[in-house]
DNA sequence: TTGTAGGCGTTATCAA
DNA sequence: TTGATAACGCCTACAA
């Protein structure tokens, strides 16, 4: 591999006016000449700076790690990908690149612990949080992260007292996605969430019973259901509930694809959306415009969630000390999957 | 930041020492007593390995870089996502991670070029091709990564003479679609691609018209439809076109998602799939199991061709020296979205 | 305008 | 079992 030494020795002069000059081509500290001769000199050495060196002496390294806290694949999950699209599309902008680091750890704790370890040496970090996670993990990760003492933004963690940056995705979405059933006159609803787990489905539970109860239907603990975030079981799931529960008017889904695979079930129950049953899903995804009816849905603006975050992370790269809390909320897209009951 | 000479210092030992035990806690050259120690300052100093300085020492980084030229966000495209969750799954298993590189450039060849220097350092590469591509400059990006003397595999490439080690996507397959609607008895067929520059839509253009001569009905040009990947693109150019052939009975399409918005339109120029017209797709993504009815696909094995991948990458840095082509073909997945006509 | 020298944090070699 | 020392390739004072 040729080094700037080489190169130097190859056209007799020092390896800093090398240096010099490749990392400021409009220096006026190498002479015209000189410049050429560098010029062609990198090309006949097909010469390539070497990443870390460079970065073991400037501190710097342009890379911003990834913590994701799951043992699933990565880039299987709508919302993940919408979020890392966002991400990636600012921070390629200003000229970072993103590095995925592995771990064969099992728990949340110990994932993040050793992907800090292996990525360390990143200008600054995305700290993911899934559904596995406890609030307890949450804090200890983000600790973990602290440590560091490198720049940080959270995303898709629930809010946390100190002064971490973070974007915050109401937590509610899901909720108003009930709300809007209820608004169209829907008593019987059922709520189809992702995993029984977790801090977030506890959440949106809790919300689901508040919201529920101010009815006189009421709140029914056995009309929440998990869908793992999978087609083949959201499907099962709801036609096993349709049949137990056969006055249900309106199914509120944690995401899309679950939404859709909920039409597939109603359909083969012999009902029809939206006259028998109404269906909103979450997310705004690609999937709820391929359905028929059309699902109406919430948008998360995950897209969005990720660009912001990526924002605030360079925003504090640059220097910016304030502390942000950005809060993304959804918004409600009317389509065809929900009608209003008189 | 704490340095491993700061832990030497601090107990009185030499780096070395400290470095040798810290890489091989089963070493028999560090006294049983000194590791104590070490463990000890590792704790109190909050210790981490420079990732930069070992790479610098080792000449490995566990890091396998990303090459692909294109110009849109990443993680928005159904088929990437399904290669990288394979690559990334199978990578991780064995300790590297990934790296993404951004590039600001508009060219393919000027983007993997800054790719490359960029991710300089990586211990092999991993080079995509996008519709983008022309075999032009797809054989200059090869040669680019070849500079570089490091492993690397290529993926979605179209075969290559030389001795480059390949994963190969199967042309054909949006052909085999048009295959099985040909078996089926359709004659009257429409072709939706995706972007009509590049390289795959002309060589898939021609095997369509190679196909489609064979019959009375023979070819034509103005079949070849081009849906740019988009749910909407493809919904108005297949409304328009259903208007201007009616005779149609099949589509065959280069995406599920292109597919499922055929669906719709057909729906809305109410027609009904597969009574009037049978509607295949292409890469059994999830979309083709959430239509109704049902999509016939084909299923491209995207993500095990990127574990694949992986593997041969892995081999090749693990002194595998022979050159190896994989290839993936297609298969069908029948569901019910074709009709046979008698 | 150019050169020298020291340092970044780690590993590897060789000697003790 | 441990220590010195050089090397990896680059950057940056500072000196010339």
């Amino acid at each position: 591999m040729s080094s700037i030494k080489e190169i130097a020795k190859y056209i007799g002069i020092s390896p800093a006016s090398v240096s010099i000059y490749l990392n400021n081509k409009d220096t006026n500290r190498v002479s015209r000449e000189t410049k050429i001769r560098i010029d062609q000199a990198v090309k006949d050495f097909n010469y390539h700076k070497n990443f870390f060196a460079k970065s073991l002496s400037t501190h710097e390294s342009n890379l911003i790690g990834i913590l994701i806290p799951t043992i699933l694949p990565l880039f299987e999950n709508d919302y993940t990908n919408a979020l890392l699209a966002g991400i990636q599309t600012r921070l390629s902008y200003f000229g970072y690149g993103i590095l995925f680091f592995p771990s064969s750890a099992q728990s949340s704790i110990e994932i993040v612990k050793e992907q800090l370890e292996k990525s360390a040496g990143c200008d600054g970090y995305l700290l993911f949080s899934t559904g596995f996670c406890t609030m307890n993990q949450i804090r200890k990760n983000i600790e973990e992260v602290k440590q560091t003492k490198r720049p940080f933004v959270t995303l898709n963690i629930p809010r946390v007292d100190e002064d971490v940056n973070q974007v915050l995705l109401e937590d509610l979405d899901v909720v108003s996605g009930v709300r809007y059933l209820l608004k169209n006159g829907h008593r019987n609803i059922l709520l189809l969430l992702g995993r029984s787990k977790g801090e977030h489905s506890r959440y949106l539970k809790d919300d689901f019973k508040q919201l529920m109860e101010q009815y006189p239907a009421g709140y029914d603990d056995h009309k929440v259901l998990y869908g793992e975030y999978s087609a083949e079981k959201s499907y099962s799931v709801i036609r096993t509930a349709l049949e137990k529960y056969p006055e249900t008017t309106g199914i509120c889904c944690m995401s899309d694809i679950m939404a859709a695979s909920s039409m597939q079930a109603i359909r083969d129950s012999g009902k029809s959306v939206p006259s028998d049953i109404s269906v909103i899903g979450r997310n705004n995804s690609i999937h709820s415009k391929l359905t028929y009816p059309l699902l109406s849905t919430i948008d998360l603006h995950m897209r969005e969630a990720g660009l912001s975050a990526a924002n605030l992370l360079l925003d504090t790269l640059a220097g910016n000390t304030v502390t942000q809390k950005i809060l993304m909320s959804g918004s409600l897209v009317e389509r065809d999957s929900v009608r209003m009951i008189v």
